[in-house]
DNA sequence: CTTGGCTTGTGAAACCTTTCACAAGGCAAG
DNA sequence: CTTGCCTTGTGAAAGGTTTCACAAGCCAAG
């Protein structure tokens, strides 16, 4: 089993996870793969590849105990444990992102906020104080942060980036308009709203037959 | 030309756009295939390819004009012209979308909001007046919003989707955390951002060595 | 025990995406 | 005009992911 494991295969753990609790708390003890595959818009031998490069999981001629599973999925995401994660950029998404307690209700704990606005620093925010971006490094390292968060306006996201990585985070979520590069094997996921949008612009366009202008619906 | 393409290929589009404009707003006039692929962490080849599903653009020996080119991109993706959203959910992610002018500056005006809240409907948020759900069919009809936003919570955002595609939008950007399929061929697409976390998680875990339990990084 | 119905785990096949590599052709200098 | 350098556009090759299809094996009923 386990090679490499793609980015899709990941993500789609996820997905089984999130449907295998809620199938669980609805009391379901034992699902098929085609059960788990339906509301995760996958196939069931989809589920079962995904899975294989695990280890065996399931049992033939019955399907996947739900509480095993779940444990199982955990163990592989890493989810087992909780991560800190060190905020940079409180504006109106790194606010929005503290004030999310979804967040650490999965695990994912923010533990420092850094700005550089003057007028932010020494304030509070949703139990945290915010600090100065230069701060980074010690604070970082002090409070063994593994996720680093940037909340920052594109131009400086690629430095806030290289200074998260010399301070030693596993791992880094962008939410700036840049596309990062993984910095000494540090991993970059990088969240674009207005990417999104404009990929469903594409579909829209090509839906309404791209008219050479105007037109299509008002 | 022009077969089906890839979501990838639409995502690489938005990104050589974006890099263009940066270009172009450095002064540079001719780019070359890997000079915009490097900060797109693309391949020339991936660049060329990519450009050629939608015809020629550039010259032999020269590059592209950077010029021309924005504006075949913005033709093909459909950024020529602005679509109107329409947002079901006004908590704290709806509210941070209402307040985020950067979707405005390009192109993607909310014309209406909606909550299920007695408490903030007639109130009003960031220019928009809240109303009731219920009324979401006849507003997204008389507002002629192209794409359903919806940032509720996850029980309810099935059954908004439908009522979205019923009311005649070309396509859902949700922000919920359940995976939705395409509703009477309107396309869906998700954001989530505890995925991207449990996908970094992954990463670190696996970094870690995936030790049996606890340890790691503290 | 045997039969029939299910479901897993997995090689092989099909499909899709990315990379390679090169002919076609532009440009500048002489 | 010719030479040398550069870059595009694109078939072909390589690499990856998804789907197919079936043997292996569980379970319940008779």
């Amino acid at each position: 089993m386990s090679g490499r494991i793609s980015d899709s295969t990941v993500r789609r753990l996820s997905l089984y996870l999130r449907i295998l609790r809620d199938l669980e708390r609805a009391g379901v003890e034992v699902v098929s793969s085609a059960r788990l595959a339906q509301p995760a818009g996958a196939t069931s031998a989809q589920v079962r590849k995904d899975l294989s490069h695990f280890g065996s999981f399931g049992q033939r001629g019955r399907g996947y105990s739900a509480a095993p599973l779940v444990r199982a999925l955990e163990e592989i995401l890493g989810l087992s444990r909780s991560w800190r994660l060190a905020l940079v950029g409180v504006g109106k998404i790194g606010t929005a992102l503290l004030g999310y307690a979804g967040l650490a209700r999965r695990g994912f704990d923010i533990v420092a906020a850094f700005d550089a606005d003057a007028a932010k620093i020494g304030t509070q925010a949703f139990g945290q104080t915010i600090r100065c971006v230069s701060e980074l490094q010690p604070v970082v390292a002090e409070t063994r942060a593994q996720i680093g968060v940037i909340a920052t306006p594109a131009p400086v996201a690629a430095e806030v980036a290289a200074e998260f990585a010399r301070a030693g985070v596993g791992a880094i979520l962008n939410f700036a308009r840049v596309e990062l590069s993984e910095i000494d094997g540090v991993p970059i996921r990088t969240v674009d709203i207005v990417l999104e949008l404009e990929g469903l612009s594409y579909l829209l366009a090509e839906a309404a037959g791209r008219p050479a202008s105007g037109g299509a619906g008002g």
